[in-house]
DNA sequence: CTGTATCCGTGTTGATACTG
DNA sequence: CAGTATCAACACGGATACAG
């Protein structure tokens, strides 16, 4: 009677395997499970508290988070940690393992980012927005872009920069960079890869800009979302 | 009593979607499925067959392919198709779109073949032993290989070369190639990412192999399996 | 031979409410 | 804030029966 009770806590023996060593399958075992792989892009960008994550993952709710926080740190991919002192707080980061996992994810976007089902009106965390510029930065167009990049999407804070074509991104002030854009993550989604422009955006508020008109366009101008192209 | 059955075939509207413009949030309602993947990874090297299909696929019953199936069309990813004339079968073959899902898919191999779970006696499809071949082949190291391979995998035949350090791989008959390799999918695994040596398993029976053994040999070490390094 | 439809037992998923 | 408990709905896989 007391058996039966560790099932499901964690990668548990008695999850259906599938049958097969290739790498695709095992990959679907450890990561494949519904929202597994939309928390650990919610941590691509740093640890988070589990109500941040809460936060950023709306419709996933707090049982279910915690069952994935617990097989993907079964797993390897990421750990949970307690903040030194005076925080005291605990956080889940990725592991190096984990933090593998962005070409897979950053795969799998840019894949997706070119099916017509793409329904860009559902909703956007603030990390999800900060991601796809890495993810659909056109490098060719990106390499050498000079200025210092300062973002407040949804009121959080980040900083990035163009390195060789790759835009990198960490969770830091703002404060200074040539180039700032404020707003939703929805809204600056629509100016990044919808038909809003930066500057009639900015006109009706719902985007703040700050530096100069030009180079800002020139930035948005490296973003799109790729054509449906089917047969 | 007439509604309510429109649930689940196909992409059905009712299905719960992930309330996140995210691309990552797409591709996994499009291929997040279980098996779904696995479905796309058997048709990487070309149409195939409701029952060609079952046969790479222990474990998966004929309702939830017929489930992945029409799921997968309906998402554009794949396409069911009756061939001319003489033949008269239907097969499932990807579309254009679907086989750009050979690099998240990739992505994603490479990234598990790292973990310390994987566990190489489950069982191994034909298609995913060869496509794991073009996964995780030294790039590097293979550029310029000169022998055309031929490979005869659990009695399917399939040819290949190196193009640019990748493995280009075609469902055609082997009879020819410089080096042919010839075995169970397994017993082909264990000597190109285990222990076994091609020669000892050749002497065993257990694999038939023929061509120039030290270029056989040196083509073999083009493969290997990543150590798992975590932090 | 190539699937499709249905039933059924089981496990997974998720929303709500609740506890430390 | 950080989870646990409970319960309902659904997805999965096996078996079987059926259709072109």
């Amino acid at each position: 009677m007391e058996s039966q009770k560790i099932t499901n806590s964690g990668l548990s023996k008695s999850r259906r395997w599938y049958p097969d060593s290739c790498g695709t399958a095992l990959a679907m075992e450890l990561v494949g499970e519904r929202w597994s792989l939309l928390v650990v892009r919610e941590l691509l960008l740093g640890g988070r508290r589990f109500s941040e994550l809460r936060a950023g993952l709306p419709g996933l709710s707090a049982n279910i988070l915690t069952q994935r926080l617990e097989g993907l740190e079964a797993s390897g991919v990421l750990r949970k940690r307690t903040l030194p002192s005076p925080a005291n707080a605990q956080i889940y980061e990725l592991t190096k393992w984990g933090r593998a996992l962005e070409e897979p994810i950053f795969a799998l976007s840019r894949w997706a980012a070119g099916s017509p089902l793409h329904d860009v009106t559902l909703g956007l965390s603030n990390t999800a927005f900060m991601l796809s510029l890495r993810t659909m930065i056109d490098r060719e167009a990106a390499r050498g872009f000079p200025a210092e990049l300062g973002f407040r999407v949804g009121g959080e804070p980040f900083r990035a920069r163009v390195d060789d074509g790759r835009l990198e991104i960490e969770r830091a002030d703002p404060e200074g960079a040539a180039l700032v854009f404020e707003g939703e993550p929805l809204t600056l989604a629509s100016v990044f890869y919808g038909p809003d422009s930066l500057a009639e955006s900015q006109r009706l508020g719902k985007v703040r800009f700050t530096g100069d008109p030009s180079l800002g366009q020139r930035f948005v101008d490296l973003f799109g979302l790729p054509a449906f192209d089917n047969d």
